[in-house]
DNA sequence: GTCTATACCAGGATAGAC
DNA sequence: GTCTATCCTGGTATAGAC
């Protein structure tokens, strides 16, 4: 591999500059110039700026598939909750560039790849549906969906926040998210587990 | 006026539009036959697809402004923190198309019209400021910003939990918007206003 | 004062030469 | 695998009809 081939550096100058100016707002001209290369050469790598956005934004779903199937796999109980909490909250910061994509470009990627963003659409759901607990009430379903909003403010924070560092925003986070689900304070290490359910 | 004139049509088809597939996504073509007139016509009315969307969202910055100057004005007390959240969440639900699409296409107004959207920042960092209270701690400030990300749950609740009804879903958030800041349960009247500080 | 016709340029996409 | 040339659509600008 004589080049760190075109393919690869295309996609890394397209990560960079959809996540800086947003999808729309970045020309296939401006990312081709970028790496050295014409419009029609993008084209010979990915048959459209629909693929490229996908190459991008792919890796973020599976490890977010991946983080709701394993919540869904345990039983409903307060140190379970913490730790999807959790889960989900590293998954979003591992990836906090493609997630910030979503979320700020949200009108332009359904408009673009419908069934990526009807994938999303439905791992929150799914999230949301188990965080909510067995047999919930209105409240419980809003209670989740805010929640798990709450663990978004990691994304916006690095432009809200510069200053606060990550560790003590995960911790604040979770414990905003667990105040919203009714959960009492966390105890070191996730003891008695299946006692009283969660309000 | 015999019309119901061309320049306000204009607006309401724009904004209809615009909340449904996304500013970018929308043509001045599909508005101006919507409309039943040509693109230059609407280039009579208005001098930029650009201030066509400013005429959309300027209403929702100004009724917000006017929410946190009135939050502004308060004591930092657990009763006017809960007032001011209630009268944000009920700003963003008077203009909930219009938050939408401040939500939805952040990348493409933030390219757009970087004014009103610096402002808007401006106004969110204040509603920040003031929620986390004199001289907060990071924790502070995290909580203060999860807070009001909580209430924007009203926004995408209704693609979320269509059956939810409103009262309720505007009474569960802003208990867990509360929970989030630390404050105990609401009373029916907001009594005792001057007692102990939140957590 | 209100609108149409028309032309311009940028951006996504395709065909075909090298 | 990369380029040139070309097409189509969308935002924009202007001249001029009514």
């Amino acid at each position: 591999m004589e080049v760190a081939d075109t393919r690869t550096r295309i996609r890394a100058v397209a990560i960079e500059l959809f996540t800086t100016q947003g999808y729309e707002q970045t020309s296939l001209r401006e990312i081709a110039d970028r790496v050295g290369v014409t419009k029609a050469s993008l084209y010979y790598h990915y048959p459209s700026k629909q693929e490229l956005l996908l190459a991008v934004l792919r890796p973020l779903v599976v490890e977010w598939r991946q983080a709701v199937d394993a919540a869904e796999a345990l039983p409903h109980t307060p140190a379970n909750v913490r730790w999807a909490l959790e889960n989900c909250l590293d998954t979003m910061l591992r990836h906090r560039s493609a997630c910030a994509l979503f979320i700020r470009d949200t009108a332009a990627i359904l408009a673009t790849v419908q069934p990526l963003w009807a994938e999303l659409l439905e791992l929150s759901a799914r999230l949301n549906s188990w965080l909510a607990g067995p047999s919930p009430t209105s409240a419980d379903r809003i209670r989740a969906v805010a929640a798990t909003e709450t663990l978004g403010v990691a994304l916006t924070s690095t432009a809200l926040m510069p200053d606060v560092p990550e560790d003590e925003l995960r911790r604040t986070l979770l414990e905003s998210a667990a105040a919203v689900l009714g959960l009492r304070r966390a105890r070191t290490r996730p003891v008695d587990a299946r006692a009283a359910k969660p309000a």
